[in-house]
DNA sequence: GAATCTATGTTTAGGCG
DNA sequence: GCGCCTAAACATAGATT
């Protein structure tokens, strides 16, 4: 049999689950190394196997990458936060600077954003916002913002009606399976193998937070 | 011109670096995110341009994988990871499964967001800054609306697409039901029957599982 | 710069030892 | 598990718009 087109969740067969995590293992691994040489990049790479076994690549220092992801990460939190340390310790100059990198970002961001992701923390990091700035802002934007919010308000109800149908259809799917025990299809695992050893996780537990595309 | 082979070393010219950063950035990131639905695995990348840009995707909590790391990484006779979250029922076959990634990615495209873009963290360093900055920054509020609103357009359109993909998952159960209840079941679990934990955080790195060079 | 195109290089699903 | 094989699927360098 030759290749067949994959669709992306997760792989039902234990094995070849197995299989493709370590091909796949590598080839992101690859990846990420090409894209660190290639590009002059700084790339930390961390892979926990649904069995808990850790690989992990990094360009240079692991730890000196988390440090100086989680200080990024922390300065922004600063900024989101009410506190007002920065205005006693930037010039207009500099924040003119930091501004224009910022734009520089968003550009970049809106770009990428255009394919696959964005949506929830977007929508929650506004909210958030929202209660955080008190109408300090002009009216412009907050004009905008609520808007923004009202388009988040139907998207969200988007989403609930959504999962109500997921519920349903999930409802359904249970009625059948009760009403009817015959199973046909490429493979169907006895309960039983799920007890399996215990440096062993069962994979079919994890509905880990996923993405296909 | 037609492609030719490349070898792995720093791109000369700034611009097809740039442009080749931006094309494999994403390129990496998406099979990050293929190796964490295909193979139930967790999986962390974080990535530093040339110019300082952070770019990052996580299949879960960022903090929580790098924390993970860092333990199994320090203390490897350390035992008993104590929270893997325990997942939610799940007992009703493919289709059920299905739904739920559809729900799954639904819900948790925040994550994929806070892999590829800078976060709604910028925002919040925008809206501070406009705070503290006198005046001239209508290019940015411009910009960051811009940005707000094409997300917004396009995460209509993908809730749109996953609305449709339910609804053809509804013809599917329709058609299933109509087949006298027979379920096309490619594998099904039971959870409840399925205990696991990991105790061979040390396993990995005994056997150089490393790719750090 | 960003988006698209396309010929080509690269990855990998499915087998097998 | 690992490595190798094949061909299909996929990614992407280079060019163009």
């Amino acid at each position: 049999m030759v290749r067949q087109k994959i669709q992306i969740k997760k792989i039902d067969n234990l094995t070849a689950r197995q299989v493709t995590f370590s091909k796949r293992r590598r080839g992101v691994c690859k990846k990420a190394q090409e894209l660190s040489t290639l590009c002059d990049a700084e790339v930390a790479l961390i892979v926990f196997s649904a069995t808990g076994k850790l690989f992990h690549y990094s360009s240079s220092s692991m730890m000196q990458l988390i440090e100086r992801h989680r200080r990024q990460s922390e300065i922004s939190d600063k900024l989101g936060q009410p506190s007002l340390q920065i205005q006693e310790n930037n010039s207009c100059g500099m924040l003119s600077k930091m501004l224009e990198d910022k734009t520089r970002e968003l550009r970049n961001c809106s770009r990428q954003l255009s394919g696959e992701d964005l949506q929830g923390l977007d929508m929650d990091e506004l909210m958030k916002l929202e209660k955080m700035v008190p109408g300090g802002l002009n009216s412009v934007v907050e004009t905008r913002n609520a808007k923004f919010l009202k388009e988040i308000s139907l998207l969200k109800k988007k989403e609930s009606k959504l999962l109500e149908e997921n519920a349903m259809l999930k409802q359904q799917a249970d009625f059948m399976q009760k009403s009817e025990g015959t199973v046909y299809g490429i493979h169907q695992s006895n309960p039983s193998e799920c007890i399996r050893n215990s440096h062993d996780y069962d994979t079919s537990l994890r509905l880990g937070l996923r993405f296909s595309n």
